[in-house]
DNA sequence: ATGTGATGTCTACAAGCGTAGACTTGGAGG
DNA sequence: CCTCCAAGTCTACGCTTGTAGACATCACAT
């Protein structure tokens, strides 16, 4: 058991929920054992069965811990004016190398070949990324559009992180903002007109 | 054993390579057993080593076997005037839902939670794909302009076909197409420099 | 036809997985 | 101080995994 901590449960909970979260950022859910969970949160395997009832709802209460926190899509951000730089740079920041505080978007990624995961994971980026973003958007296809921008999103974490193509994850932060920001300029701009 | 084959080495490893492709796309390196990929090439999981040597030198097999066939990179498709367009509409057909001959670079999406099929993966990936593409870019930050292609391209296959994304995979191919040339055409585009 | 080597199968092992139930221990209320 | 329930640990089961070695079988060359 931790040492600093002794029989609180809600820590210990917290704490179980936490190192999941590192642990399925770093292998996803398969890769991830309940084991080295519960070992990173300083407490045997079966408190995370006693807490969370199962690795599959651990993996769901994970999911949910990491939507409710901080993303792109704030209503500040989507109500400025320059939301395409403001993706841009927070998308570069995001995806840095390193040991990063990594967002439950790369998470569902590592755990996509995983059924269950990936069906945990659809339904909650539809919920929170892609309506949210959709109701944004002015203009014609606005849910296309919106999936395009949450497909270069998921992109980029793919290769910068998972992948970790030196060409992205070496590049310099300040490059790939001025490549990205045109790029959601034109998926984002008011005028879109489906024209054919 | 398969039926209509008996005793044909060569047949054999191509059935094994095969059933694993199809398996690793399927359910990604840790998800796919040695087993379930022998039974679906119709032979014991033991055939599996002996002409493999292992699960790992498999996959390092099946990613060669992909890199081997026709990507989006083809010379003529390098070459020609309306790349952009080209690539919109190749992408969107590879990604298209259902039971697609899906390409390399999904196996190694679903797979990059894996360390081993990780590092094989970034290996081919940045020999085969992002050094051509470099290669044919024009203009300033060849290298970063590739990359954010590459990221784009693994998004769309993330969002379309791992996720699911209803707005992506049930897209019209068409409005697809229309979306991600403007966006390809800026990356690509000739006069590119690095103004700051 | 008859060895003989390649081709394929069977059994099994050691390790790791998620999970269950019985057990122990701590800390707060009487 | 003592009790008692929550908090946490221990042992273990059943399963699956990748892999190894011994065994069987088919096809071809002599």
């Amino acid at each position: 058991m931790a040492a600093g901590r002794k029989r609180d449960a809600a820590a210990t909970r917290s704490a179980i929920l936490a190192s999941a979260r590192r642990a399925f950022a770093r292998s996803g859910y398969d890769g991830a054992g309940v084991r080295e969970i519960a070992e990173g949160a300083g407490v045997t395997a079966m408190m995370v069965n006693r807490y969370f009832g199962s690795k599959e709802r651990l993996f769901a209460a994970v999911i949910a811990d990491v939507m409710a926190g901080p993303s792109i899509l704030t209503p500040e951000n989507l109500d400025a004016a320059d939301l395409a730089a403001r993706m841009a740079a927070i998308l570069v920041d995001i995806t840095k190398a390193g040991d990063t505080p990594l967002d439950g978007f790369l998470i569902m990624l590592y755990s996509a070949s995983s059924e269950r995961a990936a069906d945990i994971g659809r339904e909650e980026i539809e919920r929170h990324y892609h309506r949210t973003l959709t109701a944004a958007l002015p203009g014609d296809l606005a849910a296309e559009r919106a999936g395009v921008l949450l497909a270069i999103v998921a992109g980029m974490q793919v290769m910068r992180q998972m992948i970790g193509l030196p060409a992205l994850a070496g590049a310099d932060p300040e490059v790939l903002r001025k490549l990205l920001e045109p790029v959601f300029a034109q998926l984002l701009s008011k005028p879109f007109q489906h024209k054919d």
